[in-house]
DNA sequence: TAATTAAGTTAGATTAATCTAACAAATAAA
DNA sequence: TTTATTTGTTAGATTAATCTAACTTAATTA
């Protein structure tokens, strides 16, 4: 089935949001709509056109979720996404900020040979630069047990493994933190105020970073 | 200026039918529409809206032609296809005739970076996998004075250089004559009957091929 | 539980790209 | 030079994706 470029990004946006809450794998009309930045009427067209083809549950004034076959589309969407952003920052020298905006567009290139020859190109990564693992051509996609920075103790040590927020301030903040995937991050301190940490970065002198950081950050020990 | 996913294709359409014809740089409506497969009344109405972006020149029952504007847009798409149809046959391999389809979506990626980046990564190329010379970032292109095999005399030899029909038919044609760039071709006979070609490929056993065929290589001495 | 607020839907309009059918202009032929 | 043919245009409709404004349902709270 053919899937519309503004179809591809519903699911996707559907995908990304329902991946995210653990216990409620589906999202509402508004959230949707402002996710993808669009009013919420026009979401609601979408889910009905959607729903139509098979690719979400939905039954009107209720949530929205994926059906097999919709998170299929999607897995296949984020796989494109990431082996176009490793592309771009492994062979194109893009960097971390860079990649997402045009990984964005060529995600919807529509040739399994050309994913497929990509991938073999790259030498069948598992991540992508932001750490995300990137799913396989059957759909397959390691379950990330993901820490954050914000579950350390005090004195504790990790490597950055992954950004959960890949926003263009954030990861332009982390470059100019001189954070990196495999960077080293140690705990010195919670500050009990305002729930900000003394961290160094790379052994670095110590400096604080807000909750909101220290939750955006995938890291493993 | 932002032009859509469809002005672009009116645009290069435009430039691939004047380009051809070396004495009347301009296209007719029906044959417009043949070439984008559209009616021409989608064409006329396309023809206004690109006459008021003043990408084109156009009056009521006249012909249509690229203002400078024009020409300079459809030459940066022609840059992306070609860089993108080089990438795909150097880098992932493609065949020949599989490189223009996928080039077709790829060349609408919207990002300047992304192109000079890929052409640095391809080395600066000049020419794509078909022979035709790639537009430099300022819209510079080599004018390309170009000798078909039908122009070769009897007893001559030449060099594959391009090719004039990037049909997959005849790519695939080629393929199975075992003709790519830069191929070795000498004429033995005319066969003045209908005008066919009695030639030798990488001078193998002598073969004989139509007008139109010898109508489609571009070759030099 | 009744009232208020938040969330979601419907109806009607808009824009881009397309179509068909009917019409008009330009060109070619008799 | 009048007619026939080709070429091109206009008008009106359609589809996909979007909007605004008005309305409905669900959830919250007093």
């Amino acid at each position: 089935m053919m899937l519309s470029y503004t179809e591809e990004n519903y699911l996707k946006a559907l995908f990304k949001i329902c991946s995210q809450c653990e216990g409620k794998p589906e999202a509402g009309t508004n959230e949707m709509a402002a996710y993808l930045g669009v009013k919420p009427a026009t979401a609601t067209d979408m889910f009905k056109k959607l729903k139509e083809k098979g690719l979400v549950d939905y039954e009107r004034y209720g949530k929205i979720s994926l059906t097999e076959i919709g998170k299929n589309n999607a897995l296949i969407i984020l796989r494109k996404h990431r082996l176009w952003e490793t592309f771009l920052y492994q062979k194109l020298d893009f960097s971390w900020d860079e990649v997402h905006e045009v990984a964005e567009q060529l995600e919807h290139i529509q040739s399994e040979k050309l994913v497929s020859k990509l991938e073999d190109f790259l030498g069948y990564p598992e991540f992508d630069p932001h750490g995300d693992p990137i799913p396989k051509a059957n759909g397959d996609m390691p379950p990330t047990v993901k820490m954050i920075l914000s579950d350390l103790k005090i004195g504790e040590s990790c490597r950055v493994v992954a950004v959960k927020d890949t926003s263009v301030v954030f990861l332009q903040y982390l470059k100019r933190l001189g954070i990196s995937i495999g960077t080293k991050i140690t705990v010195i301190e919670k500050v009990s105020f305002d729930g900000s940490l003394q961290v160094s970065i790379d052994d670095q002198e110590a400096r604080n970073v807000s909750v909101k950081f220290a939750d955006s950050l995938f890291v493993a020990k």
